[in-house]
DNA sequence: GCAGAAGTTGAGGAATCCCCTCCACTTAGT
DNA sequence: ACTAAGTGGAGGGGATTCCTCAACTTCTGC
């Protein structure tokens, strides 16, 4: 059954709405600042949209699938080094410039967070494999710090997003320039496991809904 | 007018109790917790300390004042580069360790703040100075990089606390070895200003009240 | 036009959270 | 034993946010 015509340029509208409204203030923002953005009633989101997580469902999965196409287009680039750098450096650009995509990437359920992983993983892997071949990336790094990186770069970006928009980049340079392979480092120690790297990506984003602790 | 013994018992019981459960969950946890980790009602505690910020106050002014004395300890190690790594790890295991210690560290207010940079910064640039004529720090860091490296490690620090304590050490070793002098170091572009840093400080902590917004 | 289905609205219900007050009650100390 | 000091903890007050609902408006097919 369609919709009627003014349901359907409201529907647009809330959805335009959402992603502008949760990229300035991540899942943090409320449906009312949505509602009232799109020129419309509380009311009128909830009947699209029955809960906050639908709405941020309806937003943010093909942002998320841009995360995997930018991936594929890392590999295909022309040294591992640059794939690899150009891979965190967009990607960074893209969580700082929308709080609700970093939202949305850190707090995936387990299902989305499998389909996903299983899409972006493998590339990661690749990714890296690729840089350690050619010799540019240091050996005690690894795919596992792909997620730890961007969590606390971006977390950053957020933090001095008002103030000065591109501060993260900086720190991205420091990181990267770490993680190029040379003769002196100092040595790294234990990589996070999965187990670690959820759990720190939990704790990156606030809960949705009041904590029931 | 000394207090009475039990008061004062109560008293030492509410200090103590402050630093356990601030240094746990930061000053987001509530004077409720307090008092019960004391044992005492909340009333006891109001009436020793009337608000929550001359709680904080009294919890952890000696534990900035130690971060003073490690930046001077810093300038006595036996080379810049330990000096200025080892101040580096050091602070970062303390607000690893205390998350109301970086709570403090982050929001002090503007008197505050004032009278603890004047006894820190000129340490730090000392610091940094000592290192830069060493040759092993990369020109283009300087100590206004300092509070921001601290606040995004120390950051990932507490979201990992909980699962994995010692997490942050490994980021904090990739921006180290970011931070020496190489030949074919990438660029960093502009360092922070110090109004950059406060307004980050400030992103770094949650407001101690319900935000007015 | 018009009937009725579909859509809209926004005040407010319900749940949480947390700082802090108040006063009947207890205890230390002379 | 008396009094001043101290204590406890329910609850006031103010804030926040998700979501509902009943009265009202607009679209659409006939």
């Amino acid at each position: 059954m369609a919709l009627r015509r003014d349901a359907q340029r409201n529907r647009e509208r809330i959805l335009s709405a959402a992603h502008e409204v949760f990229a300035a203030r991540g899942f943090a923002a409320t449906l009312d600042d949505v509602a009232h953005h799109a020129g419309v009633g509380v009311g009128t989101v909830y009947r699209r949209f029955p809960t906050k997580e639908e709405l941020i469902e309806a937003v943010f999965t093909d942002r998320l699938e841009d995360l995997v196409t930018l991936a594929e287009e890392a590999l295909a680039a022309p040294s591992a080094w640059e794939g690899l750098t150009g891979f965190l450096r967009t990607s960074a650009r893209w969580h700082a410039a929308d709080r609700g995509l970093r939202d949305a990437a850190l707090s995936m359920d387990e299902q989305h967070f499998t389909t996903a992983s299983e899409q972006i993983v493998p590339l990661l892997e690749q990714i890296m494999e690729r840089a350690h071949a050619e010799g540019t990336l240091r050996a005690d790094a690894g795919f596992h710090d792909f997620p730890i990186i961007m969590a606390m770069v971006t977390e950053l970006a957020q933090h001095s997003a008002d103030c000065r928009p591109g501060l993260y980049e900086r720190y991205l340079e420091l990181v990267i320039d770490g993680l190029r392979a040379r003769p002196d480092n100092g040595s790294l120690g234990h990589a996070p496991t999965d187990t670690d790297i959820r759990a720190v990506m939990r704790q990156c984003v606030p809960p949705l809904r009041p904590s029931r602790t």
